[in-house]
DNA sequence: ACTCGCCGACTACAAGTGTAGCCGACGCAG
DNA sequence: CTGCGTCGGCTACACTTGTAGTCGGCGAGT
């Protein structure tokens, strides 16, 4: 239920890749273009744990961060998020778009197509 | 590329269905859920038109306001940014995931089949 | 010509977000 | 035992978003 940041989100994807993990050690793995100073990795750690979405267990003095929500429960909500606000909470119509703007390579209509069938009663 | 609130697009949707409009006009469609006062809407509508996705038209001294971008063309755009996001930019991931969800009825399958066939070369 | 109401402009303010500095405390190297 | 570096906590500040109030001016009715 809760919002996640843009910025935020980097962390949660270091997390969700390699956890648990110290601060630094997220500050370490978070992507060099956002050019983020250790307080900044730590301000988000700090308010992700506030919003409940990154537990901690204290090691000494340090904490070890880990994710608290899947990233499949969290693309999941995302997704049914811009469905609803853009598409009436129907999935067709964002396929349609989709396919209008070329975001479909042939391949991925393969893909789905298979997935699809598998999904048939 | 500019970003739209939750609440702004509210305003956004009155004003794809229904253009132009005086600030009164959309602020009587604005769904009264949101128990909006007319200061609201008129802020709103000044933002947006900072933002560059609402434009007006001078009527004697009041201002008839259109959106100047195609509910469409957003559409994509959050849909690649949700795509970019959460899939790797790609959507077969993204249809899988709402499958696992059950957000996907057995008439959105034939549809997106239907769909997908069509596009197939 | 005067007044009244309506209009957009401007102002306000709390919450959330992006970014970062400073500080007191704790533990490790001498 | 002492100093120094490291760690989380707290503070800060600008910008965005949601929500709304006030105000000066223009136009319509008398």
């Amino acid at each position: 239920m809760e919002r996640i940041g843009d910025a935020e989100l980097a962390v949660m994807e270091v997390l969700w890749g390699e956890a648990p993990l110290t601060a630094a050690e997220v500050a370490e793995r978070v992507p060099a273009e956002r050019g983020w100073s250790a307080s900044t990795v730590k301000t988000m750690l700090s308010r992700l744990s506030a919003k409940g979405v990154v537990a901690y267990r204290e090691e000494g003095r340090r904490y070890l961060y880990s994710p608290a929500i899947d990233r499949e429960d969290y693309a999941a909500q995302e997704s049914g998020r811009l469905l609803d606000r853009m598409f009436g909470g129907r999935l067709t119509p964002l396929v349609a778009q989709l396919a209008r703007r070329d975001r479909l390579s042939p391949r991925d209509i393969e893909e789905i197509e298979a997935l699809l069938k598998a999904l048939k009663p």
